[in-house]
DNA sequence: CGCACTATTGAGTGCTGTCAAGAACTGTGG
DNA sequence: CCACAGTTCTTGACAGCACTCAATAGTGCG
């Protein structure tokens, strides 16, 4: 599996984003043998349900994700999306079990990171890049937080496509091209608003020539207005 | 500082709430050395400022802390309520830096976890310990999250009391007596109201005889119709 | 090409934010 | 113990924004 001059981690073109961050050849190759990527999935794929042992937590290499938690009610709630370099999974170690779900929005694959590699992870020399990681998702749950707390839908939104933007410069992508794999009913859900406000918004922001705005992408024409009005300074 | 027969691990009161969980004598007496506790904290005193750099992460002894994020504009955000067990100051591994700060609401202790020591604390067992605890805040981060989508003030409101209910359980406490060291004025913020739309809803739930609240306790009468409530089903 | 699903657009109600005033609480000093 | 001042909390009136309901338009897929 991993007899290969060439590690899949070495190959792996998310390897600055991961737990890879930092690392050279050999530590690489021990990475590799650490961390198991995945078969590529495909659109509504399951990584993990809500109720399945949480035995390992993963790191998105392609596509998209996202998670949510369905309550007795059949109300969905979608308490994030997530994009490659990005961890998922690690809530569920509070209690061993899995609290949300986690689907794939497009084609998409992962590396799983079994609960039992993480001491080994620090001996590698990887364990500052799994805070990394960690962090970053504990910011991203503390942005998302802030922004729900804004009353105005629009500031709302503007918030959301900026921290998007953010999160693709990370990457190493264009920031003003945001993909939207997910459909406008989970943006609209994630964000704690209707379908209609959202919709209504998009089209706002899109005559305002602040975005324009198609159904699996959105492109950010100015972001600097995006802003104050993320900030509510002015419309 | 720590060759006196008893650590301070084996004398803390929260010792099956944090890293010490599940932990025996020598292990116990190994963790007192990796972690420190500190010295009794008052009411509006930092644990940590937004800026600061990311040495460490902290485990709540006693007493409880929030932790805010103030933007360019002063406008200050209340990202969360800390008590005995609960872990706080992750988010600042992302890049080496706390993004938010952290106050003590009233007489209060931490135990400081330096970062460095984080390896060590696999080697000594206490490992899963920490990955309960960083999952712990992970889902309460999810938590607020969902709360936060709800539109009603009072359905967010009877959720974050259901939820402070629950931590007191976890802490071995009466779930219907919750401590509220922190002012309305904070919690509003935390919940994405204003102190007003807060105001008026204890105080219908209070002529209700759902809850009895006092300005630093509140008391759960009836969790049943809170949750109903939670769930906004009727009124 | 037609169907099902998703997204957009339109009108009306209700809840929460805003502004404003008053009440209760906290701590200090006499 | 009481008086006082500052803060925190409560209560009231009004307006705006988002939700609800409803219909139309667009998109993807067989």
């Amino acid at each position: 599996m991993n007899g290969t001059s060439v590690s899949h981690c070495e190959s792996c073109p998310t390897r600055h984003l991961c737990l890879a961050e930092g690392l050279e050849g050999e530590q690489l190759q021990a990475l590799a043998t650490c961390v198991r990527p995945c078969a590529p999935m495909h659109k509504g794929d399951y990584l993990f349900r809500a109720g399945d042992p949480a035995d390992a937590c993963f790191v998105v290499r392609s596509g998209a994700f996202k998670t949510f938690v369905v309550n007795e009610f059949g109300d969905e709630y979608i308490t994030g999306f997530y994009y490659p370099g990005e961890i998922l999974g690690t809530s569920g170690f509070a209690a061993g079990v899995h609290d949300e779900s986690a689907t794939a929005l497009d084609t998409a694959t992962t590396c799983r990171v079994r609960i039992e590699v993480l001491p080994d992870l620090w001996s590698i020399g990887t364990g500052p890049a799994l805070l990394r990681l960690l962090g970053r998702h504990d910011r991203q749950a503390t942005e998302d937080r802030i922004n729900l707390t804004r009353t105005r839908a629009d500031a709302r939104i503007a918030r959301f496509l900026l921290n998007l933007s953010g999160r693709m410069k990370h990457q190493g992508r264009d920031p003003a091209v945001l993909p939207t794999p997910m459909s406008r009913t989970d943006i609209a859900n994630h964000l704690g608003m209707t379908l209609e406000s959202l919709s209504r918004v998009i089209a706002r922001l899109s005559r305002a020539r602040l975005i324009t705005a198609a159904r699996t992408e959105i492109t950010l024409n100015d972001a600097e207005r995006l802003h104050a009005l993320a900030c509510q300074l002015d419309d």
